[in-house]
DNA sequence: TTGACAACATACCCGGTAGTATGTTCATCA
DNA sequence: TGATGAACATACTACCGGGTATGTTGTCAA
């Protein structure tokens, strides 16, 4: 199921500290956001998070690391699934917006962080490590990428170029992280249901056959 | 067919600063984005743009509403057209992400604004400067809402929520403002084929009826 | 019991940037 | 032709926020 910080990360106070900063980067944005604000938000002050992290960067990066962690571990188990290309993708459709809704927060974080490679950001030595997390990021793209490849090649999707597909799909999975917001009262039943409803939206503009599974 | 800048703006010393500032704040974004640099980006100094506005809250909004009034006034010529909810729904979608493509910088200004106005944006007084221009966005995204629904009403269109389907759709249709590259000698041809295929993708989405018209 | 270290808090420095105050140049018009 | 104002450039201030240097407290091991 959906990981949440705490299984993932095993120090305690670090996970503390990554799940105020993805709140913080989240609801502010990186540059918006002063260490002074994770800090406010963890009733503490700088030297907690100097403590744990070198700069500002790194925190990012640990923020960005993290739901990148999380992505993997919930869609990988479909992806070695042995049915077929469609059923595949759709395992990992849903467990991939499932965790958009779930860990809102950290998948912003990773937005903006592909976001900032793709700009010039700052200092040569931040720099490539953000080239590594951003090489993560393609790498977990490219997971879905060729599932969608060896689906269409048995005729189950329809599309003119794949990079395009690819890209149209999975903004189309990662939208509800600029969308969602948690009714009150919403059950888990809600939730699935928003979770079908994006699914199958991507799977139709992928050209995959309509079914009542 | 797309407006450019210069048509718009009457002005043209400002409409050189709102095609400098709309660069540079898609390049880096807003809050990285200073003041100096949009100079720079005009070979100038700061002299210039205060003497045209009176803070860089005031050229980020200009350089929003310059990019929604683009949007309104390629799209409504369909909107207003004779033809049925679907054909005017993709003739509305084709304008939109020739727009999103033509006008990128001002489009991603766009968005970064409305993603400020969700967030809690500086001070007051900007603030309801904001509200009222995401307003406008919203507006605007409400005319697609409608011949959406119109087209569902006639059963063109099929999906659960009309909240989300407009949504969904309206990511497809703006994500080129994230990837889409001008590839070196691209020919007006295969603009044409990116928007196709984005326009295809989002119809499929809606649960249109597929054709080759 | 003490010393050593982790886990913070406090106080301070300093660079970058929005905004301002004050020149300077050039065109226009009375 | 001189005065006036638009359209900038230059020089400066104030503040915010990343980073650092140093102090404080609790814990654990010898």
């Amino acid at each position: 199921m959906t990981l949440s910080v705490r299984e993932l990360v095993l120090d305690n106070s670090r996970a503390d500290i990554l799940q105020a900063a993805a709140t913080c980067f989240a609801e502010r944005g990186y540059a918006q956001t002063s260490i002074d604000d994770v800090a406010r938000r963890l009733s503490a002050t700088k030297g907690r998070i100097y403590h744990h992290y070198p700069s500002k960067a790194d925190l990012f990066a640990d923020v960005f690391r993290t739901g990148m962690d999380m992505n993997h571990a919930a869609v990988e188990p479909h992806r070695r699934s042995a049915g077929s290309p469609l059923d595949r993708w759709r395992g990992m459709a849903r467990a991939h917006v499932r965790q958009m809704i779930e860990t809102k927060a950290f998948q912003r974080a990773v937005w903006e962080g592909v976001e900032m490679h793709l700009r010039g950001a700052t200092t040569p030595e931040q720099r490539d490590e953000l080239t590594r997390l951003s090489a993560y990021r393609d790498e977990y793209g490219n997971i879905f990428r060729a599932v969608l490849a060896e689906g269409r090649a048995q005729g189950v999707f329809h599309f003119e170029h794949i990079g395009i597909a690819n890209q149209l799909a999975l903004m189309t999975l990662n939208s509800p992280i600029f969308w969602y917001k948690p009714r009150p009262r919403e059950s888990e039943r809600d939730v699935a249901r928003i979770v079908e409803q994006v699914v199958v939206c991507a799977l139709r503009g992928l050209g995959a056959p309509e079914e009542a599974e």
